[in-house]
DNA sequence: GTCTATATAAAGATAGAC
DNA sequence: GTCTATCTTTATATAGAC
């Protein structure tokens, strides 16, 4: 696995960081060495401070990154009907949910292992994408399309409960994905008054 | 802090749990050390080793009791309605979950740092709590009172959305608990079809 | 039942060679 | 850019005294 000398900075980053990825997932952040980390890479632990200030930094590079592709990939279109708007954002919301199950899991699970100041920096990129959700609601309302008596809490509970596949949905199970997308759309359109 | 040969069992066993269901909530099972729980308690580390055979077991202990706690204080009664039902288990999970989020929130977080053995026996306890909603769903079905595609993906969602309560839900902040009862009962109400 | 002391292992991080 | 070697700290767990 350890190679000599060999240089290849291109590709080590992003195998450092995908490799903490599954590690920090699988184990949690605090049960995971640098060495363990180096080991999957095929690099020595020293390697590792190379690209990240320390552990923390890389847990928060991770989180942020993944928070921010999340952000930028969210195409919404307010002119659209909101509860078209809404099925989109389900689809959305599972399919990345589903397509990168480690980065949301630590997104929601290791906060707490982070700084004050980067703990504080991501939850502001997830509020903006809980606000992304509750614009939609709010639009609902004012067409008329959707009813439900706080939409603050709306968003939270509809935000939970389809991260929530993530807990349970296993590759080649019972439903494939468009099988669940249509599950929860029926119990989100429900639960939204529409 | 910590005392010279004192001697008081009865105690020192549910304070050990207590400080580390707490600990192990706030910084993760990996993150907290023995000496951590010790120095919390008032006892040295050594002594913990009398009431647990080792970190794990003790992690294992609180999720088991938790879980049979939640078992035994469940009290459905399958001869009145359905949506009856469904409303106490939704102000039931609520209540708990709120009463004990440290416990719940380990209960689903830190399944991965149980043995093999724990975690089967665990998963199973959790499996006959998801069960006793999903009976409510299929009674409602079957009664007519209910409408939904799938009963264990709804049970998956329902439970997902209720527990994500303890994410956002702080003491003394805009909502109390009833109300948060409230405004999940008409988003529960209408996600099934009711 | 609890303490003190310790065996043993592993952690995060850094320095300097190549 | 990566490796080797290492400093320093901390961890789990156990043995035996009180």
């Amino acid at each position: 696995m350890a190679r000599t000398h060999g240089s290849r900075a291109e590709i080590t980053g992003p195998l450092i960081r995908d490799a903490a990825r599954r590690l920090f997932a699988r184990h949690g952040f605090a049960a995971v060495s640098m060495r363990q980390i180096a080991a999957e890479v095929g690099v020595q632990a020293g390697t590792l401070y190379s690209y990240t200030a320390d552990k923390q930094a890389l847990l928060a590079d991770l989180l942020r990154s993944h928070m921010e592709e999340l952000l930028a990939a969210w195409q919404d279109d307010p002119s659209r009907p909101a509860l078209d708007r809404l099925r989109a954002f389900l689809r959305f919301h599972i399919q990345t949910s589903l397509e990168r199950p480690e980065a949301v899991f630590l997104s929601y699970m290791e906060l707490r292992n982070l700084t004050a100041e980067n703990r504080a920096q991501i939850a502001a990129l997830r509020r903006r994408y809980e606000d992304a959700l509750e614009a939609i609601l709010i639009a609902g309302l004012a067409e008329g399309t959707m009813a439900m008596p706080d939409t603050r809490l709306a968003t939270m509970a509809l935000i939970a409960m389809l991260t929530g596949v993530t807990n349970w949905y296993r590759e080649g199970g019972r439903l494939d994905q468009d099988r669940v997308v249509a599950v929860y759309w029926d119990l989100v359109r429900g639960a939204v008054g529409a």
